[in-house]
DNA sequence: CGATAGATTGAGCAACCTCAAAATTGGTGG
DNA sequence: CCACCAATTTTGAGGTTGCTCAATCTATCG
């Protein structure tokens, strides 16, 4: 694998789209990102969100299946899908990638399968604690409600009103744009 | 890889358990497998079925954060975790059904997405119509309605009011115990 | 033939969605 | 710095869907 330059996108910025023939692979080094599809009737439904250090996608050939997002402005390397065979380390990186996202894909599916908006939101923030959590504890939430709701199966009205509740609790607090502090404890009961 | 026995197990064996120390790979070679996982309060999901010719999971260490349980009297293969780094044609294979297992997953997310009871159910009947088809091509559904039910995030009793619904509007008809004639086209709807 | 697990059907209700309006935020330019 | 605009979020009221609870029916197996 030779030296990749590391690459910069703006918030908003389409990295690539379902349709579009397969070209490179995405590593992301600083930044967030959203995987999402779209329904044949148009309804949004938001895949996973993507946190430095993971690759967004695993095909090397083919056509894309899905969308991918810069939900800030982001940092990452591409990569050829040539160079993925080859290395024996880069292949056992892969395969630790792909079964990182089983994983997620699995949690998320469990999520959704949940009966009750607050159970299924709370089961979001918890997931989320694990991974998007910023150098002071604080939970990085650089996502608007919409993309939320369109994670956790919900209206946008549901996941603001339940945001309401909790930080009236205090169980949840917004201790900036888009930084939380969440009270995990109190969150799954 | 050596010669491999093919092995046998009957309905409603459980094949692995979540907890367990992951020790070989499952290639399923006839019938039908679930994989299933647990909430904490003991909720169950099916996270999906499994088809001939596919392997059950991709976890070459560590313990198990899933079950597998027979749907059917099966045939399988037991695979050493050992043999799946050496021979390149067995990582090409699991590599593949990495992506198909990947691609599944996404595609029940996105059921489990949609809103309404009688969209989550049609397109399970279109994803399984997909897969699990006889050779005359009615579908197979070896599973219960339970099973149907946590699989699609609904309840048992919805799950059986849709289908006598489409039975009698004729889009759906059921020729055997497990067997049954889509209308795709019409469930589409 | 009885026993047991699974499936069906019905009635009532609560949770969440829909529709609508107001409030807040962030960005832009004067 | 403030005014204005667009986008997002919040809040409210009402209606529907699908869940809950419960009883009946069916199939399978000993």
């Amino acid at each position: 694998m030779g030296v990749h330059a590391v690459k910069t996108a703006g918030k908003g910025t389409a990295l690539y789209s379902a349709g579009e023939p397969v070209g490179k692979l995405y590593k992301l080094c600083s930044g967030a990102v959203m995987l999402f599809d779209l329904g044949a009737d148009g309804r949004r439904c938001v895949i996973d969100f993507i946190a430095p250090g993971e690759l967004l996608h695993f095909d090397l050939n083919g056509v894309f299946d899905h969308y991918a997002e810069a939900l800030t402005t982001i940092e990452y390397i591409e990569i050829d899908v040539a160079d993925a065979f080859g290395d024996p380390d880069f292949s056992a990186f892969l395969f630790e990638q792909m079964q990182d996202r089983l994983r997620r894909e699995r949690a998320h599916a469990l999520l959704l399968g949940r009966n009750s908006a607050a159970e299924r939101l709370a089961e979001f923030l918890i997931q989320a604690s694990a991974r998007l959590t910023g150098p002071m504890g604080e939970l990085e939430l650089p996502m608007t409600r919409q993309q939320i709701a369109d994670y956790t199966g919900l209206t946008i009205e549901t996941v603001s009103r339940l945001f309401a509740k909790w930080k009236r609790d205090r169980k949840l607090q917004q201790v900036g744009r888009y930084s939380y502090v969440v009270d995990q404890e109190a969150l799954a009961a």
